[in-house]
RNA sequence: AGGACUAUAGCUCAGUUGGUUAGAGCGCUACCUUGACAUGGUAGAGGUCGGCGAUUCGAAUUCGCCUAGUCCUACCA
């Protein structure tokens, strides 16, 4: 073995061996276990969140794999429909100056392919350095033929029970992308906008009761106003009784509109007038429905004004009555210019009545970034109402459990306020919808023309069209669980697997994926009872990975961290480039160099794949967010060193010697039995701990006991034995074994977390242990044997630490030089000290630095001492020509005083009548053990100081 | 506006049913190249557990209010 950890020369090949001997699929064997990994964008590449994910899942699953189940952790990749057609595009223009409509929709979509040949191998490169065990052989796209299958069954499933419709609708339309969204992918942002008060002109010399020939409405869309179709007064305003069923005439168009009476309009708000634009407005459409307004939008795709409006009747269906007539001026102008010129036009005609600053918020495409525009359009839908309703049950009756558990609040909340789901987009990337329209534009649901034809009966001299969108990725992504193992096709894989077990996500998703593949599920699985059938039983909720100051990852922020560069390292240079490289928005470069020329001014080390992974374990308490942090990495990389060097030396005194492994006779010493005995309260704790998900305290535990326990006492504990000329060969085996035996049980023990470390060494040692196999990932996870446990061992392996540790602090307190040997008498021993010096005097030379240990009995005149009580009994260092007097005595205020102040908080709580009279007897009783010791310590200490003092 | 979560050492975080001398890592101080490991060892320093109040013999832990922050939902003509 290297004298340092070198993560590198061991964690490719191991892997490279796992993949080969096929470990990571199903074993066939035992109980069933199995997970889903969420779909990563195919051409994407994994962050910390996912690295984050990915190793929970990974821990899970090989701790299930060594419990002896039979294990499945289904891998793939969505096609994330806008993210990659947005790339390719983008990528097109830069390339060819092309748009996508210059080369049509085939050879647009080969375009896509391609990139997706070319950048489709990052995700999985990745999941492999991170040791991640998942079942390649299964591995599976959203775009693949069979998923195509599953997608299309799903979708003509639920149009033929009504599920799915078609209809005209207003929708969130996304300007740039020019496609339909979800409402889930609107961003609400803050911000400072205005609202005008415009004057509208009433109609045939009406006046208001105030005598006005107008009315002013507030807006904060003026250029929508080509599409009003009527303005909206309360029913019971005062203020505008009388001119109800009058009507106004809009100005720049002239059309005449109705006033008309409805709730939506507020007496306190504004100016009590609304303006009523059922095409592009979310409230006005429900306003124009109820009042059967005809509507018109005003607006092309990208959001520009049209040439002349649309004119619909409130169910949808073509007005051509109405006048929509557009002035010229605003044809084809944008909507922002527009709004300018809007106002500008009201301003000459004097019907600007003013202007307020006004705070909103404003709805954005997540992904394309610009303001949303409520468009009125041909869409699909799902009845999410209907299909919410069992999923709401399912998490209720405890089917579905959420970790942790206030996530259920929010999922109900939304699931109970559930919209029906617009699931198609106009994009060409995707699901194309199986729908067949005929001349008359009535609808055929099949997989192809020729289905329909044959579904529907329809001749040949009926000419269809398929319908030209796709659909919404996520619609895809809830088919996961299932579709993944092959539905519609009953297969034994479905039926051994399906429900899944844990499903491990970050809460942002929970209503785009984890709530939409419960409702797929549950609706279109059914058990063999027809029961609906979950798609998991626990959703583990993880807390995001933020950067060191708390701030979200983002590429614009340029805070973004790649795991493999934590994983091998990288340059400052490299990272720079990474980080500023192919910008969204450049002028932040800058900002992002300075930045990160300041954290990481010589890069980022490599700390190798476990060091990561434990790092994340250890901060994975559930449902926190993670600030990163790179000096707990650092540390931790430091702790696969401390394991690699105490395995070293487990090594280097094990090899070519006699472990027992074939069952020789030994004999245990008490460091031997002690940490044997730790060792099964370990075992127990780690197992419940991942059990319960709280990979944190399961890391801490390990490492606690590793870095404090095994490699600080024990490997020290073992020394005076192996080293020692007259230990038997009963000891040192007995020793040797228990070395060889408690390192082999913790590399199974810590193997979830760092596979590979654990491997390297598992495998170096396997045959000194006595144990056999090929692969750790193979080998059973640990079981405590609650006859190992030794109470006895550990008490007394504490009154040695206490001595060791008490000569220790003398030493350091007293700057005594750790190479210097000390003589140390004990005094005032009880009979049980003395037993335990006499069995572990060899113990206590060596760990202590000694040269003499001098039992004083009652009577024994005892030199001037340095004192540490370990209980009763004294541990004295003479202070002749070590020792500084003035030191010594503080050295023993300090102990005093810390004694005084807890003797001091004690005696209040005894001395209060009521703590005595109503706490339970144990916890008095304690309290008056503890202030005991601590006044006979603090009598000796003082006794101690006072003789020295007196020097 | 409604709801959720968070607030513990300089920093990043633990603290399970109320009773601990409130813990860990990093950082800090002093000393040490002792035959696994300086990516190390030994010994230390450092916290009135965000604030106020309540319940209790006893509160970091339970309850209420407040402050700060994060997030979600809704509304904004």
């Amino acid at each position: 073995m290297d004298k340092t950890y070198q993560p590198a020369n061991i964690e490719t090949s191991w892997y490279q061996t796992w993949e080969d001997k096929n470990y990571f699929a199903p074993s066939g064997e035992g109980e069933a276990y199995s997970m889903v990994i969420p779909p990563p964008n195919v051409t994407g590449s994994l962050h910390m969140g996912h690295a984050f994910q990915h190793t929970i899942m990974d821990t899970l699953v090989r701790y299930q794999r060594m419990q002896g189940k039979n294990t499945l952790w289904q891998v793939g990749t969505d096609h994330a429909g806008i993210a990659t057609q947005m790339i390719v595009e983008r990528k097109l223009a830069a390339e060819t100056g092309q748009t996508k409509h210059d080369l049509g929709r085939d050879a647009f979509m080969d375009k896509i392919w391609e990139w997706k040949e070319e950048s489709g191998g990052n995700i999985t490169r990745q999941m492999r350095r991170l040791g991640n065990s998942v079942d390649w052989s299964n591995e599976r796209f959203t775009m693949d033929p069979k998923f195509q299958a599953s997608v299309e069954e799903a979708f003509i499933s639920l149009y033929d029970e009504g599920l799915i419709y078609r209809g005209k609708r207003l929708v969130n339309w996304d300007p740039k992308l020019q496609t339909a969204i979800s409402d889930l992918e609107v961003e609400s942002k803050e911000i400072k906008g205005k609202m005008w008060y415009l004057r509208y002109p009433l109609a045939d010399g009406v006046t208001t009761d105030a005598g006005d020939d107008y009315i002013v409405v507030a807006t904060t869309r003026p250029e929508t106003m080509f599409g009003d179709t009527a303005v909206a007064v309360n029913a019971a305003d005062p203020r505008f009784q009388s001119i109800i069923g009058k009507e106004i005439i809009l100005p720049l168009v002239g059309r005449r509109i109705p006033i008309i009476a409805d709730d939506h309009a507020n007496m306190e708000k504004g100016t009590g007038c609304v303006k009523i634009t059922p095409a592009h407005d979310f409230n006005d459409y429900e306003v124009g429905k109820r009042r059967k307004l005809p509507m018109i939008n005003v607006l092309t795709f990208t959001a520009d004004i049209r040439e002349i409006g649309q004119g619909f009747n409130s169910d949808g269906t073509l007005n051509s009555e109405i006048n929509c007539h557009i002035p010229e001026k605003y044809h084809n102008m944008e909507r922002f210019a527009a709004r300018r010129e809007v106002v500008a036009d009201f301003e000459a005609l004097g019907f600007l009545v003013k202007i307020e600053e006004n705070n909103m918020t404003i709805p954005y495409g997540d992904r394309g970034g610009v303001v949303i525009e409520p468009m009125l359009t041909d869409q699909w839908f799902a009845d999410a109402k209907t299909l919410a309703g069992p999923t709401i049950e399912a998490v209720e009756n405890g089917d579905i459990k959420f970790v942790p558990k206030q996530y259920e609040n929010m999922f109900f909340s939304w699931m109970r306020d559930i919209q029906d789901w617009c699931i198609s987009r106009q994009l060409w990337w995707g699901h194309r919808i199986p729908a067949f329209y005929d001349a008359q534009g009535k609808v055929y649901v099949a997989t192809s023309e020729s289905a329909a034809r044959e579904k529907y009966n329809l001749g040949t001299e009926i000419t269809l069209t398929q319908d030209n969108d796709v659909l919404d990725t996520w619609f895809s992504s809830g088919l996961w669980s299932f579709a993944t193992m092959g539905w519609p096709e009953q297969n034994d894989k479905l039926e051994t697997f399906h429900p899944t077990d844990t499903l491990v996500t970050g809460f942002d998703i929970i209503f785009f994926w984890v709530a939409r593949m419960m409702m797929m599920s549950m609706h279109l699985c059914k058990d063999k009872q027809g029961k609906p059938q979950i798609p998991f039983k626990t959703v583990y909720i993880t807390g995001l990975v933020r950067d060191e100051s708390g701030e979200k990852m983002s590429k614009t922020k340029g805070n973004v961290l790649d795991p493999l560069d934590m994983i091998d390292g990288i340059s400052l240079e490299d990272l720079l480039a990474k980080r500023t490289g192919n910008m969204m928005q450049p002028q932040m470069a800058e900002k992002i160099r300075k930045r990160t020329e300041k954290e990481y001014a010589d890069g980022i080390p490599a700390h190798g794949t476990d060091a990561l992974r434990f790092t994340l374990a250890a901060l994975a308490s559930t449902g926190r967010d993670i600030n990163w942090d790179m000096k707990r990495l650092e540390g931790y990389r430091n702790f696969c060193n401390k394991i690699w060097n105490a395995a070293r030396y487990v090594e280097m005194n094990t090899a070519g010697e006699d472990c027992g492994q074939n069952g020789e006779e030994v004999e245990l010493s008490l460091a031997d039995r002690w940490i044997s005995s730790k060792l099964q309260q370990i075992e127990i704790d780690v197992a419940k701990h991942i059990e319960e998900y709280r990979l944190d305290l399961a890391a801490q535990t390990l490492y606690d006991f590793i870095w404090n326990e095994y490699c600080g006492w024990y490997l020290e504990l073992s020394k005076p034995v192996l080293w020692n000329e007259e230990a038997t060969e009963l000891q040192k085996r007995g020793t040797r074994r228990t070395l060889v035996r408690v390192l082999e049980v913790i590399m199974r023990l810590t193997h979830p977390i760092m596979p590979f470390i654990t491997e390297e060494i598992w495998q170096s040692i396997k045959t000194l242990a006595g144990v056999s196999g090929d692969s750790i990932m193979l080998q059973s996870y640990p079981k405590a044997d609650l006859s190992k446990i030794d109470l006895a061992a550990e008490a007394e392996i504490d009154w040695l630490k206490g001595v060791i540790t008490g000569v220790r602090n003398i030493r350091g307190e007293m700057g005594i030089s750790p190479a210097k040997e000390l003589t140390v008498l004990i005094n005032n021993g009880s009979d049980e000290d003395k037993q335990r010096l006499a069995a572990n005097r060899n113990f206590l030379m060596k760990l202590a630095s000694l040269e003499q240990i001098t039992w004083l009995n009652p009577g024994d005149e005892a030199p001037m001492s340095s004192t540490q009580l370990v209980g009763k009994m004294e541990v004295l260092v003479p202070m002749a020509g070590l020792i500084d007097k003035d030191a010594e005595v503080s050295r023993l205020n300090k102990e005093i005083e810390k004694l005084e102040k807890e003797i001091g908080r004690i005696e209040g709580k005894l001395g209060n009548q009521k703590f005595v009279a109503n706490a339970p007897e144990a916890v008095v009783a304690k309290e008056r053990e503890k202030i005991a010791g601590f006044k006979s310590s603090q009598e000796k200490l003082i006794e101690q100081r006072e003789k020295i003092a007196a020097l």
